[in-house]
DNA sequence: AGTTTTGATGAAGACTTTATGAAGATTCTT
DNA sequence: AAGAATCTTCATAAAGTCTTCATCAAAACT
């Protein structure tokens, strides 16, 4: 579960913030001053900072020159302020990596929170899926391992991932193997299918993750 | 150098924002409509996607949906409408990185775009790496010793360098070579591998660092 | 239960893509 | 302009992939 550490010294908003973010199963941390939150950021996993930039103690500025000094994970940075020359300072001077401005809304916060994460761990895509798409290498992976497969198995299995829980028709499966028509026979699926089941089956041999709809197709269960 | 896409239909917005960019030293590719920015996505590799979503021949959003099916990269929003939901269903629903609103300065729009390849793209780290580039003589160095390269050679390898652990197309690695288009075989890029390939067996027969990946290219394993 | 339909499986062959070595074309250097 | 280095093309070999087919197993239907 990822840990979230939210400075800010307003109780209300922070609390409004944590309770949200809780509820989307989030750890969430919080401080009211700069101080007390390096001390856990030291020693704690931290996965990403919510930073209020008008703390008590110190300028959010001061801590996050002291965070980046350590370590790169992100940092949103709450502001009450909408000025330009402070978001160029935090986002490019200091490295933050977004900033928000007051008033805010929890959902908008986490709605930045998920798609600053999503970029620092793919994996924790929409639920705890076993599959995820590593787009860069063209593979599937699964159980965080990366799946070597062919280049009509990785159009079927990707399709499959991004689309689990429902069922594709064979002629649709084929349908993204070929570029254009191409008369080739329905139950051709059928081997591509035996032969991803099969490559699963070699990284975990418990579970049946492609599951046969008799007369129409396949699904990926999750 | 990192290739910006923006797709935005104000002429003098894009244009204000591309001259900013291309004095930061990004290469910058600019479209009014979505159709062409898929295009061209589809065939080039770029890093960054600058969005407008307010497009005359497509949704800015659907332009996301159909980005996220094939990539992960960064892609921010730029939107004349400061409505909540939009951030919220750009953020979370679609997969965006980051939402500024109109107006913008062209100043926090390089600055939304730094932040967000620092977290792609951390600098290369020295030292895990068997490889790094001496640029100033334009060698790649291979195990602490300079690899002596051809020119398209060293352009090709200094690229996978820079970007390891992720598929080039052969089209994109041709472009590389070239200036100015230039109708060649695609095939070419694959004598070209094999030379490099040869050079590093001779310094260490033990490893397979370039990987083939069948129908789209070439990438180097870390 | 027996028949029919549909899917799974393994293996063979056709087909496609890539590797390789060498020759020809081009560019650069002197 | 000659020579060297480099880039591209080509033919062929090798490797990998896709499709088909025959056969067996499972489910659905009478």
């Amino acid at each position: 579960m990822e840990t979230i550490l939210i400075v800010e010294d307003d109780k209300t908003i922070a609390e409004s913030i944590c309770f949200i973010l809780e509820k989307d199963s989030f750890n969430c941390k919080w401080f009211d001053n700069g101080k007390e939150a390096l001390e856990f950021h030291k020693d704690n996993e931290v996965d990403l900072i919510l930073l209020d930039v008008g703390l008590p103690d110190m300028s959010g500025f001061d801590l996050l020159r002291k965070v980046r000094e350590k370590s790169n994970l992100p940092v949103i940075i709450i502001s009450a302020r909408d000025d330009e020359s402070d978001q160029v300072l935090g986002l490019e001077g200091l490295g933050a990596n977004a900033y928000v401005t007051k008033p805010l809304s929890p959902r908008l916060v986490v709605a930045h929170v998920r798609a600053q994460l999503r970029m620092v761990k793919p994996e924790v895509k929409s639920g705890d899926s076993k599959f995820s798409i590593n787009h860069a290498m063209q593979r599937v992976v699964f159980m965080d391992q990366d799946l070597t497969l062919t280049p009509a198995e990785f159009k079927i299995l990707s399709h499959l991932v991004k689309n689990p829980n429902r069922v594709h028709s064979r002629e649709y499966l084929m349908s993204i193997i070929w570029d254009r028509p191409h008369g080739s026979d329905i139950k051709t699926i059928n081997t591509h299918i035996k032969s991803i089941r099969k490559r699963l089956h070699e990284l975990d041999e418990t579970n049946e993750y492609i599951e046969t709809h008799r007369g129409i197709g396949y699904s990926l269960i999750e």
